[in-house]
RNA sequence: GGCCACGUGGCGGAGUGGUUACGCAGCGGUCUGCAAAACCGUUUACCCCGGUUCAAUUCCGGGCGUGGCCUCCA
């Protein structure tokens, strides 16, 4: 089975051939500390994750490195800890501490490597010398810009000509840009501005440009080339173009990485999540606030709405499509519990080939259901007194168990895990009350019992084995 | 203005040149003191207009609509 992948480069699904099969390499552009990260920031955390899980299985999970790097020098940090009164490097390492917490609510993997842009400055350094001395790149009051024209691809990966980007161009042009789209490398610090000794003879102390940091952190941890570069669709121009630019340059190859790889979009309610509309909404504000649908989400919950739909499709995260998402979840959980006690299933083949046809996870998903359709079946048939075959439950244990397998590849917990406690003996002793209840047919105190546990969010299951319960919520 | 995506049943969302996606909701049934849960069954579709074709939701052209990039925003 070939695993396939939409390369934004080629604009077409191609055959994944890793460079080296023992170190499958990828990089995906992290967070730039200065803010909690939002929920269009989640959408690439979860969507290469699953990548990231399918590489490790494919290849083994010592042999998938996987990067993503965290940008902790920008000129927006420094605005937010000015505005806050706080150091930069104190705003950056809570912002990052979040972060963390927040991208593991979801369920993530650590990368292998998450390096910090602020300890490759070197690395940076390195590669605009190299660009300068090709003379790809060029020194103009203080800074160090890159020449769009010394290279011949400029605009392949956007599929966009210089001169379609100079007809259309809002940009402002800064007097001492020999072309109009030339990029900064590097830029003089003002004081009080991080600043670090420049480059290519400049001698006022300067910081590097927005993308010269992936540039230098994937050459460090991969190599000139590697494998698989990711990030959202909106990086495409011009981030992900002026890596090219740079690292193809400084290296002299053809090729920073073999395929590349872009998330769609998100949209909130039908709209454009903005601050000025109201509708900007974080991962963290989902997790723990009532600010969206009028309660807190779990992480499970947030990761499969996420993969619901197509990485590659645009996305509309409704309040609705958490609640069906939600609902899910119980319904696999509930299955899920009849493959207690049983060992671990391999993760079945039909399941990993849907997402070996380019992360497609709603059609994995719709093979999970169909699984978990014939785990219930064969466990309702299992279960019934009049018709108990010790067959059908075996198989519908198999089932569940494969459906856990599945559940776990995904990352999603097959199993809740306890929001909030119950005292476990109380229930347990209104249940024994209402059991007597019912048996004394006084279906008033039963219904009354059943109402108040309904309140503390325990919801029954009464069946011919007796009365089940779990927590709703 | 330039470039690029997307438009599927009540909703979400895959996919395909002729044959069931899947889920949520709904409806019918089994079960139940009632209800819930569970299980079984089941209805509704491919934005508009042309073209190619024996046949198009699927390919091509145009239109309309939504969104993205061109503004250091995933």
């Amino acid at each position: 089975m070939d695993l396939q992948l939409y390369d934004t480069l080629a604009r077409e699904k191609r055959r994944f051939l890793p460079l080296d099969a023992r170190n499958v390499r990828v990089y995906v552009c992290g967070p730039t500390v200065y803010d909690d990260a939002h929920i269009g920031n989640a959408r690439p955390l979860i969507v290469f994750d699953v990548l990231f899980r399918l590489l490790r299985h494919r290849y083994g999970a010592e042999n998938v490195t996987y990067v993503r790097n965290i940008t902790d020098v920008d000129d927006k940090i420094n605005a937010r800890a000015a505005e806050r009164g706080v150091s930069i490097r104190a705003l950056t390492e809570e912002t990052y501490r979040r972060f963390h917490e927040d991208v593991g609510a979801l369920g993530c993997l650590a990368p292998t490597h998450e390096p910090r842009a602020t300890e490759h400055i070197a690395p940076m350094r390195d590669l605009i010398e190299r660009l300068v001395g090709s003379d790809h790149a060029y020194v103009a009051e203080g800074h160090a810009l890159f020449s769009v024209a010394s290279m011949p691809n400029y605009g392949r990966l956007a599929r966009r000509t210089l001169d379609e980007m100079i007809a259309g161009a809002r940009v402002e042009v800064a007097p001492y840009k020999r072309d109009p789209m030339d990029f900064v490398l590097w830029k003089p610090s003002k004081p009080g501005e991080p600043a670090w000794p420049s480059p290519a003879g400049i001698a006022t102390p300067g910081r590097p440009g927005w993308h010269i940091e992936c540039s230098a952190m994937s050459w460090k941890h991969l190599g000139e080339t590697f494998d698989i570069h990711g990030g959202g669709v909106d990086l495409v121009f011009p981030h992900h173009e002026n890596e090219i630019a740079q690292s193809c340059c400084a290296f002299g190859t053809g090729v920073m990485a073999n395929y590349w790889m872009h998330n769609g979009f998100l949209q909130v309610e039908g709209e454009k999540m903005s601050k000025s509309l109201g509708n900007f909404v974080t991962i963290r504000e989902l997790l723990t606030s009532e600010r969206f649908g009028a309660r807190a989400w779990g992480g499970d919950a947030l990761r499969l709405a996420m993969l619901k739909t197509h990485y590659r499709q645009p996305i509309d995260w409704t309040v609705a499509a958490l609640i069906e998402a939600q609902s899910n979840l119980r319904r696999w959980r509930r299955a899920a519990d009849g493959a207690l006690g049983l060992e671990r299933a391999p993760v079945p083949e039909r399941f990993i080939s849907r997402l070996c046809n380019d992360l497609n996870t709603p059609q994995a998903i719709a093979t999970l259901n169909e699984i978990c359709t014939q785990a219930e079946a064969d466990l309702d048939a299992g279960a019934r007194v009049d018709c108990a075959t010790p067959d059908a439950m075996a198989g519908g244990r198999a089932a569940a168990a494969e459906l856990v397998a599945c559940l776990d590849f995904l990352g999603v917990a097959a199993r809740e895990s306890p929001a909030f406690t119950v005292d476990r003996a109380a229930v347990e002793a209104m249940l024994a009350a209402r059991a007597a209840a019912r048996q004394a047919k006084n279906w008033g105190e039963s219904d009354r019992i059943r109402d108040e546990l309904a309140a503390m969010g325990v919801v029954l299951k009464d069946s011919k084995a007796g009365t089940t319960w779990e927590i709703s919520r």
